[in-house]
DNA sequence: CCAGTTAGCTGTCTTAGACAGCTAAACACG
DNA sequence: CGTGTTTAGCTGTCTAAGACAGCTAACTGG
């Protein structure tokens, strides 16, 4: 391996740079995460990501369906069916909005409430399972690597 | 609403998770990754993943479905329908292993082989897109960081 | 009041992953 | 040699996500 990087404007091929691209690393960091996130929330009844959106509730009270959409970056009809699963479940339950006829708000149910113990139980291993073994400065040497990179990709969006 | 596009597309932060929240980045990281890429690979008719596969079979030749599902680490039913689509796409194509009567051996087409300078070009323009702004010491220390929590994440399961 | 916008729902399409059940080939062992 | 077991792969089914289109009902500004 050349030490000397080809100024030619060719990029050497990722493939080649064994373990060295980040976005590599990064898909199986993420691939391992989510797998390990599964594994812990499922027995709770929440699918991944689904966590998320249970903390976010009880963090921020009632939401309407278009605001969650907003915090989750995604499309309302995926929200529509996010929150009618989690009602199915029910873990929130849905009551129109008094101030806006078309909107509905989004809120815990105390079953939903119930879990909120358990999920930031949960929430504690994973970050313990993921940087169990690093010291507090190492990790906030990666979480400022990560916010780096956050801040990076969110640029030209 | 149908938007969303303009949302801040961050994940509220999971209430008090006391200790470091490297989770909850990770999770805003990763989906900020992963829709990158797919902005970068859809235009090559890729869907997120498969371009890891591509690369794999340009670098390890061809291989058994039954070794590609384990190298992806999922199973073989999905497996199957992965390669069919990418079949279907006419990037690979399958041939029976002469060794084994049972296996089929994955190999890419010409096509499949056409594409590889254009999505190791993407590659680098993700990587760059990730890490552009980073010295080498810092990448290098992010990818160590993610390494020790890909070595956490991986002990354990 | 009316036109345009917004909120939400439903349907459809594509993809993914999990799991079960199946066939066919390979293999191991008596 | 034959038989039973394991392996490779395919198909079907289920659940879920995300995108997109089309729709209704409600709000809003002129």
């Amino acid at each position: 391996m050349t030490s000397a990087r080809e100024g030619t404007g060719r990029v050497p091929s990722p493939t080649a740079a064994a373990g060295g691209p980040v976005s590599n690393t990064l898909i199986r960091v993420t691939r391992l995460h989510i797998m390990r996130a599964r594994q812990l929330f499922r027995e709770l009844g929440l699918h991944p990501g689904h966590e998320l959106l249970m903390m976010h509730l009880w963090d921020a009270g009632p939401q309407r369906q278009s605001d969650l959409a907003a915090a989750f970056d995604t499309d309302s009809a995926s929200m529509t069916r996010t929150v009618q699963r989690l009602e199915r479940a029910g873990f929130v339950r849905r009551r129109p909005d008094p101030a806006d006829g078309r909107a509905t708000l989004v809120e815990t149910t105390p079953a939903g409430l119930g879990l909120r113990r358990q999920v930031e139980q949960l929430w504690s291993e994973l970050e313990a399972a993921t940087t169990g073994d690093m010291t507090p400065a190492e990790r906030s040497t990666l979480l400022a690597g990560l916010e780096r990179v956050e801040a990076n990709l969110a640029q030209g969006r």
